[in-house]
DNA sequence: AAAGCTCCCCGCCATA
DNA sequence: CTTATGGCGGGGAGCT
């Protein structure tokens, strides 16, 4: 009657929570469009660990492992998630390390996160194949794996059967790309919509990223001239209309601001201005003109200018990869 | 392509 | 004396 795929996220002590989470929501929500579509296709989730109850992650938070990963009964797929200490997780769990290795040939799809990498480079499945992993421990996989072709610019790398990937997004990215290859794209965009939802700060004016949310300050005025920003990024915002606002001499209003949020004024209207880019990029029904307007820019040309500088990607690659959930042009 | 222009940031000092 | 504010001017980035 119904097709059920069976996805284990793999857990250890002190794994990352963040990274189990992401790919979780995704094949979640997956799910519910399924149901949603009258599909009879489900992703059954767990989460796997050595012995099944709660694991501890790298924060309070705790998750259920229901799965005991000694089992005969392999999932179709298994992810791996990383550690913020992974040569200490990796002495902890010599056992993760086996069942890697046993397990790896008879998985449809066998993918790690971020550091989590590691427990396949132990089980010597990388070896003389490309993978990639976490920047800020590629160089000790490579020089603690020598045979393995470490590729750290790459959000994920598959070799057959065996996925690698970089970060915490990255986790998405990959489950996504899982999506996609099982249920094609259209279905993959819709669940990476809800998550750009999701991600969405709940209330009034702040759908826009946990960078801006993090240069708010407690100064009052300081806080309405940036929540005026991000109300009105087509109006003029430079400091001199800015400082007038705030009742205050253009001097002291740069002052304030940067003691405040941390960045200049300028540096503030500049990335308000491009997080609202970015999500009109994000729909590829908007034009580029368009989107640049309406994100307060100057033409494309300054949008285009200000990507560069900040994603250092062009505005038409940026919408490309969205829309492509990564897996197109970054794994195949 | 270059020079000039505009806007912005910030150190420094003065003022309240 | 400390703190918040404002004016001035140099230096720099980006645009024309």
């Amino acid at each position: 009657m119904q097709e059920v795929r069976r996805v284990d996220i793999v857990v250890y002590p002190n794994f990352k929570s963040l990274e189990a989470i992401g790919p979780l929501s995704v094949f979640e929500y997956a799910n519910i469009h399924l149901a949603r579509l009258q599909r009879k296709f489900r992703y059954d989730v767990r989460i796997a660990a050595l012995q099944a109850g709660p694991v501890r992650s790298d924060t309070v938070m705790s998750l259920e492992a229901t799965r005991e990963l000694n089992t005969l009964d392999l999932p179709h797929d298994a992810i791996i998630v990383g550690a913020r200490d992974i040569e200490t997780a990796l002495a902890q769990c010599p056992e993760l390390v086996h069942w890697s290795r046993a397990a790896a040939p008879r998985l449809k799809r066998f993918a790690s996160l971020c550091s989590g990498a590691f427990f396949l480079a132990a089980a010597q499945l990388l070896d003389g194949k490309r993978a990639t992993t976490h920047w800020s421990v590629a160089a000790l996989l490579a020089g603690s794996f020598p045979k393995i072709d470490v590729e750290p610019d790459n959000i994920f790398v598959q070799e057959g059967n065996i996925w690698t990937s970089a970060g915490v997004t990255a986790g998405i990215d990959l489950a996504l790309a899982f999506v996609e290859a099982d249920l094609g794209r259209e279905l993959a965009l819709e669940v990476a919509r809800d998550m750009v939802v999701y991600l969405k700060r709940p209330g009034g004016q702040s759908q826009f990223s946990n960078l801006l949310v993090s240069q708010r300050t407690s100064h009052s005025t300081i806080q309405e001239i940036q929540d005026w920003i991000l109300a009105h990024p087509t109006e003029d915002l430079s400091v001199t209309v800015l400082a007038a606002r705030a009742a205050m001499s253009v001097r002291n209003f740069t002052r304030v601001f940067r003691k405040e949020a941390g960045i200049s004024c300028l540096d503030y209207v500049e990335r308000a201005r491009f997080e609202i880019g970015l999500q009109l990029l994000a729909n590829p029904a908007v034009p580029l003109k368009a989107a640049a307007l309406q994100a307060g820019f100057r033409d494309q040309e300054h949008l285009r200018r200000v990507c560069q500088k900040r994603l250092g990607i062009t505005p038409m690659v940026y919408r490309q990869r969205f829309a492509t959930t990564g897996v197109s042009n970054q794994a195949l």
